[in-house]
DNA sequence: ACCTGAACACCGTTCAAGT
DNA sequence: ACCTGAACACCGTTCAAGT
């Protein structure tokens, strides 16, 4: 109905002409952290993002560059989200502040499971995880750790910290909001009632501890030896 | 051709009826295996495996239950490989058995990469991870842990090792053999150049060190960081 | 009991065409 | 520039039928 080159600019101009898109990056980007959130793991895809938009499915193409790029992003978002600020924090003795940040982040995927998943099939080196990093490399320096020993330890807690909440997502259909911790520990000790004894003497000896491996104590727990033993070296 | 009724038995027997598979599930689950090592993680589906067989797709449902039932039998079938033997060696010490065993464990998850992101991405309850726990309970009791401490330390260990691997694999294309460790550090190093020095100052200060996380001796250094720790507790 | 053949309801991605 | 429409080459899983 209109001209579309009433402006008359060409290319010379470094600034993007403006567009006239349906949908902006992040709405498309909630739509499938929305999808994940309802559906679990198996319920993204690109098909289904433009379902919900309500557009065909390659116009979803507009906005990203494939399903790996939007899984990217959608970790990138749900990564940004958490709190760092207790790295940082003076006031707040730096081990402690470890520990607050690990909750934060575990707090943050356990939200959205599917997402944590997601995090552990690709690399981490988006700008979100690059604040991370950073804030942490602060902390381990702020507890005065030499140079060598801050790098081996911002690793090696975001190592445990990660792989305990994809290992405790794992057991989980990926739906928020879990079951609360008591139901889910009671579920995995009611299944470990079918362990042999004869074959799996020790473990047997320790069912009630291995049911509550997917508890906030023994994350805690976990992270607190390593912090400890990072000290030590 | 002949009667299939002729051994005239009835189910008041307990014992199957010897049956005419065109395979056994283990060879189903060896190629399977073989799939995800030619072709990375999106090399698995039902129908490769029926192909690679020469059958049709719903043939498989003869051996495995699901596709999330097979990708369980993968799993188990690379994690029964680990060795297991320096766990319950009396002649090395505790904590140079543990290391011994994760060095193991590692090594047959780069040997297939695929493999470690499934381990993550759901529930590790099959007899070959019982056989591990098991074991590890052996060891840390020989190491004299206490009860408590042994529980919470086992499960420690496999998120720290677990965790590790999954996140080195993450940057991989999943298709062994994965080039060697240092042209991994090396192009990690290459890609770190990009880092914004002014945003992330203290990222900056370490890119060598950064680049090394996906070495041999960041895995060992965390993993003995969490053995001390342990044992300070 | 185990296979074939056919079908259902999906995928990601690409291409050509419209506006 | 961004959308529609159509297509290609896939998925997991189910059902009915053969042997």
């Amino acid at each position: 109905m209109s001209e579309e080159k009433s402006t008359g600019r060409r290319a010379a101009t470094g600034a993007p002409r403006p567009t006239r898109r349906s949908f902006t990056e992040e709405q498309v980007v909630d739509t499938a952290l929305d999808l994940l959130d309802d559906g679990g793991p198996s319920a993204l895809s690109i098909r289904a993002v433009a379902g919900r938009l309500g557009v065909n499915p390659n116009a979803v193409y507009t906005y990203v560059a494939s399903r790996a790029d939007l899984e990217r992003a959608v970790i990138e978002r749900v990564l940004a989200a958490v709190p760092l600020g207790p790295l940082s924090d003076p006031g707040v003795e730096w081990t402690a502040a470890v520990i607050q940040f690990a909750l934060g982040l575990r707090d943050q995927l356990l939200a959205h499971p599917a997402v944590a998943t997601l995090m552990m099939s690709g690399p981490m080196d988006g700008v979100a995880a690059r604040d991370v990093g950073e804030a942490m490399f602060g902390c381990l320096a702020r507890g005065g750790l030499p140079a060598q020993t801050r790098a081996h330890g911002v690793y090696a807690v975001i190592v445990q910290v990660l792989g305990a909440v994809a290992l405790e997502v794992a057991e989980t259909d990926g739906k928020p909001p879990l079951p609360p911790e008591s139901e889910r520990i009671a579920q995995r000790r009611a299944a470990l009632d079918e362990v042999d004894a004869t074959r799996w003497p020790r473990t047997a000896a320790h069912l009630d501890e291995i049911a509550a491996w997917n508890s906030v104590d023994q994350f805690v727990w976990g992270l607190r030896a390593l912090l400890t033993g990072m000290t030590a070296a």
